[in-house]
Order: structure tokens, then C-alpha cells, then sequence
DNA sequence: CGATTACTTGAATATCCTCAAGGAGAGTGG
DNA sequence: CCACTCTCCTTGAGGATATTCAAGTAATCG
């Protein structure tokens, strides 16, 4: 269910490198807070994250988001089909970011039944991570919905046990459907438990998981017949 | 934002048409509350409703349920990338379904740009939805979701205005991530408030929407500046 | 170094859920 | 044809979980 996003999201410099040579490539900075772009914005290009952190959202007019991912170096994002964005992009930290014409992979696309079937790959990877995602918000405690979120950035992870968390609080309660205050009273209690801890002082981004398997339990609660 | 979902979703006799000499197509009839497959199985088919209506949704071990989608007559659901499906599929009523061959699609799809760009807008149809429908699960109140829900069926209704609702109010409640009785008390303040009226006496499955505006501006609150 | 932002924690509140009761239609079998 | 059961829906009362409001601390940034 928490399938690593980076085997369903392919690098561009990945599954799509044979059509490399015919893409329209370039790349660019983004500082902390920056917008990629915006919702209903037309879609030019799609991206990949080089190095940093982007969120992508929605909002309803009177403020309320939902963050519907967060992508990290290797991963896609902003692909559409249509002519339009269905979500706002912002650099969560100074990031720098891969820009590929729109245009000219759908001309590559054209020729190229591989490239077709790439492009359907990731967005079905997309679906899949949304449906699942669906289940937390409408289902799941406020605990395992942040078992969840930190067993996804486990998952995802490069570096086993350490994971570096580069968005707020405020970030993560808006992907997990929460307010920050809740997201800060469930990691406290993951600490109290010694599921996990915390490595830098205060700040409290970076974070190390004691106990992988307390936290899928709590993830993925069944129905406690012991 | 709530766009029609026939448009998303065209027909296996629409779109697909052109193909429809070379695939292995059956039909079969499910009777009330059957199940069409299972989350997990192996997708040897995608289907489409002919007659009826169906839910798929996925489950917490410990049976808390979420419902993913509704669909009707012309809706295509069931469709994977991967080998096994995402979802457990049930016909809300008797339903009749036609099956498509996944392979046969597949083999079709291979020669096919145009069936390949078809299958890509529909997956892409199913991730505009569900991305909107995190939004209503993590950010909404739940006379939000419930007026959300009225829309989105009218929008999807053929026969303006009035609604036949086939799923019971705890399916609409399992779609929107509230319990039954929340569902129903949100439907009858509607009615005090004259947005819907029920057509049928008490069992209240078949509502006629009075008042379209006012539905919409629950569904999509903004900071009311008034 | 002062201001701002981010995080934690406590107390009070609100929204939604749980538990419960009652009614009404649909289907079944005598 | 009519009781009987079952399912579904509504409504009320009480309770639980998450939110809101608030205070305090610490790090970052200009």
C-alpha cells in the first residue's frame, strides 16, 4: 500500500532517456516559498524535482488547502493531460528543478509507444497514491494518519532510519486533512512511545524511526483481537 | 470542478468504437450488493456499466470502509495499469456490465495511438476526480461534503433536477468520510432549507434539487465578506 | 539583536460520532 | 392477504476526537 514513489515515478533521466536527445529540456532555481506554478494555470511543461522539495495543493476560496503530494529529487510532477494545471506548485525549500516542453514529449509520445506507456505508468502511480490517500482522509485517526505520513517518508526515503522532513507542520497537517497542532500532539506521542526521536534540537525536522514495525501497526490498525 | 464525468469517461461505444471489432467483449448481471472483483485480484477485465450502479472502494482491515467512486451507465471503472485491481467493485443494484478483455485491449491498444490516448484521458479523468475529492475529505465540513456530493450527481444526472439516489445513505457516507446519521441529518437540513425536496415518500432515494445555486455555494464555501 | 516564524503544550470548545429509539417500506412465508 | 422480519432512514442525547484559542519557548533571518 505504501509503495516507494520513486519506483512509480520514473526520472526523466530514467524510462524517458531514450527520447532525451528530441526533449525540449531546461532547468531553473526556485527559493523557499516560490510558486512553480499556479492552479488553472496553462500547462507548458511538465517537472522534476533536481534537488529540494515542492508541495503541490488546492485550495478553497476561503483559504483551506489540501496538499495532494510532495515530491523529492527523481520524482515528476505536474503531468496533465489537459490543457490547464490542477494544482498549485511552491518550492517547500530552495529547490532547483527540470523543465520539459509539454509539446515536444507529446511529439516524441507520438512515435514512441514506450514513451506513451511511461507517461501512463506515472500517472497511474499517481492515481494509486491518491486512492490511497482517500482512505486516510476519509477514514483513518489523527494518530494513524501521521504513522502513515511518516511510514510513506520512511518508504521513500534514501537514507534508512534518518528521515529529513523539509516541510512544516502546517505542511503535513494540510496534506493529512489536520491542524498543526494535532500533527505536533501525535509526534509527541510517537516519541513518548519511542517509535521514533528526534535528531536535531528543537526544530524537530529531522527525525529517526526507532520501531518501522509499531509504526505500520499504527498505520494500518486491524481490529485489536489480542 | 465537479465537470461531468461522462465527458471523462467516454463509452466502450464511443471512443473505443473504432476498436470494438477487435475486442473480446461479454456481459454479465450482478444482483444487488454482488461482488464484480476484489481489491487485489488479478484485472483480466475493465468493465462498464450498462444498467445500474456500482461502487468500488477499499477497506481498513478492521472494516472502516472508503468509497472511492459511484458509477453509472457508460462509466468505465476497473481499469488498471498493473496487474491486480486497486479496488473492491460492487453493483449498488442489479446491474448489467459489459467486460472488455484487458489482453484484447492491450493487443488493440499496442497498434493504436488513438486507443492508447483514449485510455490515458480516462486514467487521467479518474485522478482529476479523485484529486478533487481529497480536497472534500480532508478540508470540507460535512454539510460541505454532503452539498458537494448533490452536485456532483446533478451534474452528473441526465434528468435535470431530479436525482434517484440508488446507494443508501450509509454508501454516500462511506463517500464522504462521515458516518449515516451525519449524512442524514446534513440531507434534512437541506430540506428545511428548501435547496431538495424528496420525491418518494420516506425512503428518500429519488431527491429533486430546488435550488442548484444554493447548493453550489454550500459545496464551495467561500469567507463569507457579507 | 529584535522581529518573525515554527513548534509544543494546555484549556476550552465545536463538530462529528456513538448509542439508542422509533417508524416506515420491502420482502417473505404462512 | 396479512403478519413478521429485515433493512433503511430519521432524530435525540451524550460523548469523543480534533479544533480553536492561547501562552511560552526556541531558532532563523534581516
Amino acid at each position: 500500500m505504501y509503495s516507494n514513489a520513486r519506483a512509480q515515478k520514473p526520472r526523466l533521466t530514467g524510462e524517458l532517456s531514450s527520447a532525451s536527445g528530441r526533449l525540449s529540456v531546461s532547468h531553473f532555481n526556485y527559493g523557499r516559498g516560490a510558486e512553480i506554478f499556479g492552479e488553472a494555470e496553462p500547462a507548458e511543461y511538465i517537472y522534476q524535482v533536481v534537488e529540494g522539495a515542492v508541495r503541490t495543493y488546492k485550495l478553497l476560496p476561503d483559504g483551506r488547502r489540501q496538499i495532494g503530494a510532495f515530491h523529492f529529487p527523481g520524482d515528476i510532477f505536474g503531468l496533465e493531460n489537459g490543457e490547464t494545471h490542477r494544482f498549485t506548485a511552491e518550492a517547500i525549500v530552495a529547490s532547483t528543478v527540470r523543465l520539459v516542453q509539454r509539446k515536444s514529449l507529446d511529439e516524441v509520445a507520438q512515435n514512441d509507444p514506450a514513451i506513451s506507456r511511461t507517461i501512463l505508468g506515472m500517472t497511474t502511480g499517481n492515481l494509486a497514491h491518491v486512492e490511497s490517500h482517500m482512505l486516510l482522509l476519509g477514514r483513518k485517526t489523527s494518530l494513524e494518519r501521521v504513522a502513515s505520513f511518516l511510514l510513506e517518508m520512511h518508504l521513500r526515503s534514501t537514507s534508512a532510519g534518518v528521515l529529513n522532513l523539509p516541510m512544516t507542520r502546517r505542511d503535513i497537517a494540510d496534506y493529512l486533512g489536520l491542524t498543526f497542532e494535532t500533527v505536533s500532539r501525535a509526534m509527541s506521542e510517537l516519541y513518548r512511545k519511542d517509535i521514533l526521536k528526534f535528531e536535531d534540537t528543537t526544530r524537530r525536522h529531522i527525525v529517526v524511526v526507532l520501531d518501522v514495525q509499531a509504526l505500520a501497526e499504527l498505520a494500518d490498525k486491524r481490529s485489536q483481537a489480542s
